[in-house]
RNA sequence: GCUGGUGUAGCUCAACUGGCAGAGCAGCUGAUUUGUAAUCAGCAGGUUGCGGGUUCGAGUCCCAUCACCAGCUCCA
């Protein structure tokens, strides 16, 4: 199978199985959903159809939404449509004709699409039986050379992707070359719903959801608060150790902070307020303002710079109802903030050691992420010059960490550019962590200085930037990531020890109380049952290290060792136990090159 | 916020066209003393998200609201 070709319609062959080969087929496919629609659906109108990663999707707009019931009788046309196997026929066309031909067909949508191309740019159509649509292509040959394919759910999606538009009904589906390779990939989008965080953070008891008393707001039980300080706790010694100080503002600020930062005129949507006293405060959504308000409160030499101030800044952001998503899109999250102050010569190689702490970091962990950067938006504060000085800066920084540039133009923050880190979680979709902001504009807005060499007072550059970004996204994440089985070092409970009758209790109470006394996270299991079942309960609850004690166990003052996985390492005693789990938890310090240890 | 769907015991889910709210797991109690992924029995667990309405009667039908789920838009 490896290596096999396909024909385009323009007679370009590609190889089936390469990324470019799995489009050409799903976005074909899409062409059959839509000629299947119209068959069934008389008066549905088409848009858009594209190939997406692992799928395509094709929206259509009717007089009704369609919904999963219209599955079973949409698959059995586009077979039919498959079996006649009709040619993708493509065709040129002028922009008048194309207006005209989908105008007589009743296309809205593709008359928009026809008449937003520019004038004297050739128009392509392609035909499948009397199904006409305009697209760039490629195509397949034929429909008759579409295999496997399956449709998946149907979701409501703006036209042109603008919520002022109407709203389109679109049927989310995906296609392979083979049953095997589509029973494959829909077995792993069985695995990926098992790896749930909010699933996963419910049975290892790490957090809960209070949905009818704080939506969007997590409560870290017993387990994950625990595994939360150790990530902190990380986090504060790899600030320190890279130059950070670290600080802490306050929760709320009154709204003349807020309007001096301009987050007052480009934030308040997004914001918490109160008022007390009449007087009118916000919770703050960022910890830009505290950290500047520190900055300035006192005279700054240029000895001074660079300052960097960190902060597990908790914020506030009031997120739209429905866009709330588990750990991964909250209300409440912690930053692992940090303003840079820094003369303008510091700035790209500021910005340079975050992007490589950001490196450190993910590295850790073996994430997949991208990195790239965000250009200035419509809403936003600040001179041309300052704004390209600033993306300038961040794009020379990206080139010289030797990373891909990515541009998303209009995305930056409303006070500078900035880059982005997003992880892939493991449904694929990808979210955004780190972000590095490069600011010349709040700075002005309070008037921050620093005495230079020549006792002038100049004016300082400002980096935000995060790393994990939110805690809580992170762990998220990362839950996903493992499936649950976080790291040693992360573990909240790292060793469970499970005797093997009531004649084992004392030795195990003292092993465990050992253990703990060596500085691991040790819990027992004492209760009255079969062996198997505490194991099993250990695997289910994923401890790392389960450790049995029998009576021969007990003899020998050792513990059976058995790791999540299954393997057995027999017979250890306490102090190999301890040194096995230790060497296990230390890894993060000793990838990274650091000369601490876990204590 | 928008489109569609869903809210029943701590969790996963039942309850035909409106007719006495039920099971497994978890929990508790007891028996069992067990060697690496589930021992047996018993008990308890509920204002069916919240608020209205229709009806002799509502988990079921209608309205409203809150939340969750899949997406869209937005975002760390």
């Amino acid at each position: 199978m490896a290596g096999e070709m396909v024909l385009t319609t323009e007679g370009k062959k590609v190889e089936a199985r390469s990324p470019e080969g799995l489009a050409l087929l799903r976005h074909s496919a899409a062409h059959v959903l839509a000629a299947a629609a119209r068959r069934l659906f008389p008066g549905v109108k088409v848009s858009i159809g594209p190939a997406i990663e692992n799928g395509f999707y094709y929206d259509f707009d009717y007089e009704r939404p369609f919904t999963p019931d219209d599955f079973p009788s949409l698959e059995a046309e586009m077979r039919r449509i498959v079996k006649e196997d009709l040619p993708f026929e493509r065709s040129l066309s002028g922009r008048a004709e194309a207006a005209v031909f989908f105008r007589e067909r009743g296309e809205p949508y593709k008359v928009e699409l026809v008449e937003s191309i520019d004038e004297g740019e050739e128009i392509s159509l392609y035909t499948l039986g009397d199904f006409a649509d305009l697209c760039r292509g490629p195509h397949l040959a034929s429909s008759g050379l579409i295999r496997a394919f399956k449709l998946l759910s149907t979701a409501g999606a703006y036209w042109r992707g603008d919520e002022k538009n109407a709203m389109l009904s679109r049927i989310y589906a995906t296609a392979f070359w083979s049953e095997a390779d589509l029973a494959a990939h829909l077995e792993r989008l069985e695995e990926a719903k098992k790896r749930d965080h909010r699933k996963l953070g419910k049975e290892l008891g790490l957090f809960e959801f209070h949905e009818d008393m704080a939506p969007g707001m997590a409560f870290w039980l017993p387990k994950g608060a625990l595994m939360r300080a150790i990530l902190e706790d990380f986090l504060k010694r790899e600030h320190l150790r890279r130059g950070y100080e670290l600080v802490q503002g306050p929760q709320i600020l009154r709204r003349e902070a807020w309007i001096k930062s301009g987050h007052n005129d480009y934030y308040r949507e997004n914001m918490y307020f109160t008022e007390i006293e009449g007087d009118s405060h916000a919770v703050k959504p960022m910890n830009c303002v505290g950290h500047m308000l520190m900055y300035g409160s006192s005279t700054r030499s240029y000895r001074d710079l660079p300052l960097r101030m960190a902060e597990l800044g908790v914020v506030h952001r009031h997120e739209k109802s429905g866009v709330l998503h588990g750990l991964l899109r909250v209300r409440q999250f912690t930053q692992d903030d940090a303003h840079i102050f820094c003369a303008p010569e510091q700035l790209e190689d500021e910005i340079l050691a975050a992007i490589q702490f950001i490196r450190d970091i993910f590295g850790l962990f073996d994430f997949e992420y991208t990195l790239s950067v965000s250009t200035r938006p419509s809403k936003s504060i600040g001179s041309d010059e300052a704004w390209k000085l600033a993306t300038d800066t961040l794009i020379k920084a990206l080139e010289r960490a030797g990373a891909p540039l990515v541009i998303n133009e209009g995305e930056g923050a409303f006070y500078g550019p900035k880059i982005d880190c997003q992880l892939t979680d493991s449904l694929g979709r990808k979210w955004q962590c780190s972000t590095v902001q490069c600011d010349f504009t709040l700075p002005e807005r309070f008037d921050l200085r620093y005495v230079d060499r020549d006792g002038e007072r100049r004016r300082p550059v400002m980096v935000h930037r995060a790393i994990l970004g939110s805690l809580e996204r992170f762990i998220g994440i990362l839950i996903e990531h493992s499936g649950g089985r976080l790291p040693t070092w992360l573990a909240p409970v790292q060793a469970r020890i499970l005797n093997v009758t009531a004649g084992q209790e004392d030795f195990v109470r003292r092993a465990k109380e050992s253990l703990v006394r060596m500085g691991l996270r040790a819990e027992s299991d004492l209760r009255n049952e079969k062996l198997g079942y505490k194991v099993r309960q250990a695997q289910v609850d994923k401890v790392p290290y389960i450790l049995v004690a029998g009576d021969n166990e007990a003899q020998s003052a050792t513990l059976n060792v058995r790791l999540s996985g299954g393997e057995n390492l027999g017979q250890k005693n306490l102090e190999e136990v301890a040194a096995l789990i230790r060497a296990d938890a230390a890894e993060p310090f000793k990838r990274g090159g650091m000369d601490y240890s876990f204590s």
